[in-house]
DNA sequence: GGACGCAACCTGTATATACAGCCCTGCGGA
DNA sequence: TCCGCAGGGCTGTATATACAGGTTGCGTCC
């Protein structure tokens, strides 16, 4: 496919992995000093150094300073999914993309979005778009907004910029928490999402922080057969 | 907290996410070049490299070689959630896992397992196991197993050891996708995860591969009011 | 026999230097 | 005017070297 060469650094990553992979190193067990990949593989230690730091950030190994280099216990090593913004997503796609403003205004916080954002003042903003691919509705937005954090909220186009575009302008982005579920959708979720009978909601709560803060908090409801998050992990 | 002093290379991350995070570099906007922080910030150039490839892994910064280093779009930058191994995660909670084999048998391929795993033979391995957190029903698992890449897999205990830990040692994991989706659970499924009626499931495709292969595919059903997938992203 | 201390080994970080390859701009020639 | 090419700037990789600080085990001293 390539005649690209192989970067050094990939190739002790490889030769780590091989034994790993053949089982000849398992869980738990030692793995070569990055002075002794020196001498084997005849390659610099900065060169071992960052292989071997590569394949720790990737969660196949573990180092302990001072005593060595281990093989992770493959047991806990979680796979990631990534979650991603809708508009880009159906773009990318090359299908149209159009976003229907429902609401947007400014209302007296229910108490469990209070409690999530850890309001301080009484009135929270809020919008409600349906993103469409295509015209077919996609994605539910329900999102809270700090008044604190983005006073000019409700005054932004959403036709024209994402809601997470424009915080992502006024308040930098520090921290985001994903919680993901399946629910069964009420009936507002279902009508605004034209789903079947038959069909299950993807809930993804999001909470964002800035400058130290609780920024935002956002329901995104995804129609269960045309919406899946994919995630590919390799080694 | 700590009294460590940061090493240089977190340093200019910081230097750099401190611009971007104030709005001084928007998306899209050229970030200093290596020789300019060498400059700037009296490190050398590999400290610098580090941090700013740090950066690029991380999905804050994008780089073209030739160019420069661009902040990205972070439209498309993608938060990670992290897929576990059902049974730590409910040891990790310091609750009772149990596992019910509920089925573990050598049956004809249907055709789509076939397709999935591009099986070259006819029939396939499956096991179908319900895991449960203090005997309440969590993850029902339908795996189907290529024979030929594990041919031990009908006499494993997998009420002692997890059929994701009996491949891994048997076969050395290569690479891992997820797709995660809602849907109204079957009525074999409902029942076995003790389903209410309103409740919808959460359902994990997980296909791996090994030595080049497809390996195994499963369905993980979860319950949705009583399993979430959870992502925190920092900067 | 036990405790302390030191030496050997390990990871973690930082620097100076080098060369290859890609990208873009600007200049000069057709 | 337009095309092509050369050069400067940038990233990507690789090496040799250095020092700090944690860990472990062995040997000595009490």
């Amino acid at each position: 496919m390539s005649a690209a060469p192989l970067p050094l650094y990939e190739k002790v990553k490889h030769h780590v992995l091989r034994r790993i992979r053949s089982g000849e190193w398992g869980p738990g067990a030692r793995v070569q000093s990055e002075h002794e990949l020196v001498r084997e593989l005849s390659v610099s230690r900065m060169t071992a150094n960052r292989a071997i730091r590569e394949l720790v950030q990737s969660g196949v190994l573990s180092r302990i300073a001072g005593s060595g280099t281990f093989v992770a216990d493959l047991r806990s090593a979680g796979h990631p999914l990534q979650i991603r913004n809708i508009a880009a997503e159906i773009r990318e796609r090359g299908h149209a993309h159009r976003a229907e403003v429902i609401a947007v205004d400014r209302i007296v916080a229910p108490s469990d979005i209070r409690a999530r954002l850890k309001l301080r003042t009484r009135h929270v903003f809020r919008s409600i778009i349906v993103h469409h691919e295509n015209d077919v509705p996609l994605q539910l937005e329900e999102r809270f907004v700090d008044p604190a954090v983005a006073p000019g909220y409700l005054d932004v186009d959403f036709g024209a910029v994402t809601a997470h575009e424009y915080l992502m302008q006024v308040a930098p982005l520090e921290r985001v928490e994903h919680v993901v579920r399946a629910v069964i959708p009420a009936s507002r979720v279902a009508r605004l999402l034209a789903l079947g009978v038959r069909e299950a909601v993807l809930l993804i709560e999001r909470t964002t922080w800035s400058r130290g803060r609780h920024a935002s908090f956002a329901f995104l409801h995804h129609a269960g057969g045309r919406f899946a998050l994919r995630g590919v992990f390799d080694l």
